[in-house]
DNA sequence: TCAAAAGTGTTTCGGATACACCCATGA
DNA sequence: TCATGGGTGTATCCGAAACACTTTTGA
């Protein structure tokens, strides 16, 4: 896993000198989700001797913000290429309230650019950086106090997610390769928050024409097997831009 | 009208001192629609010597994105409080290229914000700024060569608007108070960029109770006189946040 | 008197919803 | 053998789409 690579020597420096490396008054945040146990989660920081936060960071000189994004998420969960989406800038001069960081930089306002990302949680392995102490999945419904307009970022996250169910496929970065259709189905009702009809669910999934039933069955649990499925990468991405309409 | 309040003398003290007023490295970009003679229009400035494009600004120190967006309508149209929504920011280092403006602020890499607005074409009376020789409505279908990446922020808007069309009612601020059915529908028509059926439409917006029928006809043109009708506010507005579901 | 626009109502069809039965599996 | 979860099919209903006739008005 990549550690985050700090031209800096110190905490103090990054501070004040982040200005060479980063543009000022600008970052990033992403809201990662997964899921697990069928449960949505998001992906925490902690700073040291401080509040819970959204991983974030900084805008390089001739870094695109999808690059920036791209590069937090890496450094954070070590995964690549993952779908990873812009939602909204943040720039309410009282946005971080509270703040203490003092420095030429750090200590200025911060305008921030929310991405939101779907992942699939059995290959992340969090990794907290030089600035924090733990890096760990929480259940979007048991998310701590976080610093600033953190929480509000998250929400807004989750809201655009949800509305983004009508127009688009999920579950392609959020699921294992191969998944059954009850757990196609936790994650959408988990998203959406609230249950779904077992049939009329497979129905319209399968409608979509995105899925690809194996030959296999998910054994090991109790009762009767499941079949597995795997999305049609293809069709999906195409899905994924000409947009399609599902209702739930 | 209120003319740009521009705290400085020249254009050239504006480049380099612009820093003094304005973050660095941000901007805003306002996306301005307007309506009339059945097309939809958007609102273009023309650099003195220079090609069209979206009016812009920046973002004062000590003051929200939002503020800044509405600062920079209410200095183009004269307009305040009015539909004003931030839809994308666009950041790609090369996203001015051929800029030729020097100066140690305003030379620099912009990342800017894009807002889209909805107003009432007849209250707008177009002003240019200082740095700028023209202001006035284009057609969407017949917009000249932008600047930059105008054009494509231009297409995201219009994008962004036509698929709040599906959760949001639109009309209150581009049309007249008294508008006919039949102008609703052209309205919607040249949004979506499709004909919809005059019967179903007006079912489908009948039955969103956002309508009040006035008594009034609108008299004047050739053919049988169509109704009036005004936006219920208060429905309206509710609507507006809440959003609802309509499918064209 | 006629063409063009506007107002209104009915039929039809498809997709979403509601719902029931059978099968497989481990306890 | 039974409780639990998974697979599949059908009836219903509602809303969208398709569609026709009448009325008004200026030319």
């Amino acid at each position: 896993m990549a550690k985050r690579e700090l031209p800096f020597q110190s905490r103090q420096e990054f501070h004040e000198e982040g200005h060479r490396v980063f543009l000022p008054h600008l970052s990033v945040d992403c809201v990662i989700f997964g899921f697990h146990n069928d449960a949505l989660k998001v992906l925490l920081l902690k700073w040291k001797q401080g509040p819970w936060c959204l991983p974030g960071g900084f805008i390089k000189h001739r870094e695109s913000i999808d690059q920036s994004a791209n590069r937090i998420l890496k450094e954070r969960t070590g995964l690549d290429s993952i779908f990873l989406e812009q939602f909204y800038a943040f720039g309410d001069p009282a946005r971080e309230k509270g703040k203490r960081v003092k420095g030429a930089w750090i200590g200025k306002r911060f305008i921030t650019i929310g991405y939101y990302a779907l992942v699939e949680y059995s290959q992340v392995f969090p990794q907290p950086d030089l600035l924090s102490s733990e890096c760990r999945w929480w259940d979007v419904d048991e998310v701590p106090e976080l610093i600033y307009d953190h929480k509000e970022i998250m929400n807004k996250a989750l809201y655009t997610l949800r509305l983004s169910l009508n127009d688009h496929p999920v579950g392609y970065n959020l699921l294992p390769e191969k998944f059954t259709m009850p757990q196609l189905q936790k994650l959408y009702e988990t998203i959406l928050g609230e249950p779904l009809d077992r049939r009329n669910f497979q129905k319209q999934m399968l409608s979509l024409n995105l899925l690809i039933r194996l030959k296999e069955r998910k054994t090991g649990g109790a009762h009767k097997a499941p079949f597995l499925y795997k999305f049609d990468k293809k069709r999906y991405s195409s899905a994924l831009q000409t947009g399609l309409r599902i209702s739930f």
